[in-house]
DNA sequence: CCATAATCGGATAAAAATGTCCTCTAAAGA
DNA sequence: TCTTTAGAGGACATTTTTATCCGATTATGG
């Protein structure tokens, strides 16, 4: 739900962009997916679109790769979904009537409104750069849980399992 | 966006429904969909899987149709998408990290947190009877504008277009 | 009990989304 | 200049979603 599983990975390689490029210099992208489960193929296929739109400069050749065409706080989510999938139409009625609009409003319409506006105001406002910051938060809280589980495993050698 | 194709069909077929049965009369699908867009071979399938997911009552032949399992009050949006899509995975985190969930949150998760809750709220307390009235609103309201459209083109009988 | 009328359910098709592979092109360095 | 290295882009494969069709099944009413 949300996103597409095309624009997830636009999201998720540009976390990873912003978050392994601590200067500005570029990544490869067997580099970017190393340890991650980014399909590398499908993935270059969505940077390409990304370069295209703007958000993402590419350099071909030895010491090519990639890198954000703009500091990673100025990428927002809409950006991204609006790259992949064109511009948003999140103003479709929910019932599903085509002619109801912001300017021919059916009661639902209106109900749903501020929902949306919600939805687009997160989405204008979350940046790159706050993907990044999360992605790196939430590896470490991974990693400090698989430790517990080793440590764990230590005090009960008899359980062979995994 | 929000909802898939055959979500819709699914929400405007049962919106459909319980506008046009005044009282709990069963409903042919050929009666359902005349004067409509929805599609009458898929909205059927549609329909079946709404009846498994007992939301829907069916009736073969002579006589037969759709009645509503229930009373549209008592139908929300989260039972229609959940009949079609199974449970709703609104949880999964927007980073796309697998590994978060409520217990497990990233940052991102937390803040994208108040948006789901309100999203959740709004599908579980539309019901099919408020579908319905917002339907029918609009289409009073889409008959409205044709009048005047009528009107306009009485007033200027030179323009033959349409 | 037969003709009719309706959904059910299987088969199939068409379209869109997702995934993979391979060659071409551009750039860097020896 | 030649070789290596990287993305670009076309072709193709697979999977999922959406759409259509038709015979089987079930119920009604004469």
């Amino acid at each position: 739900m949300i996103f597409t599983t095309t624009t997830e990975y636009a999201i998720r390689g540009l976390a990873e962009l912003a978050g392994r490029s601590s200067d500005s210099k570029s990544i490869m992208l067997d580099e970017l997916v190393s340890g991650t489960t980014l399909p590398r193929d499908f993935l270059a296929k969505v940077f390409q679109r990304l370069v295209k739109a703007g958000l993402l400069k590419s350099a071909k050749g030895r010491g090519g790769g990639f890198t954000l065409a703009r500091p990673a706080h100025q990428i927002t989510l809409k950006d991204i979904v609006e790259s992949i999938d064109g511009p948003i139409h999140l103003d479709r009625c929910a019932v599903g009537l085509d002619k109801c609009n912001d300017h021919q409003p059916c009661p639902q319409h209106d109900l749903y409104k501020p929902i949306r506006q919600r939805l687009k105001d997160y989405l204008a406002t979350t940046t790159v750069a706050d993907l990044a910051s999360s992605l790196k938060t939430k590896q470490a809280w991974v990693k400090i849980v698989e430790i517990k589980a080793a440590e764990k495993e230590e005090k009960l050698p008899t359980n062979g399992k995994h």
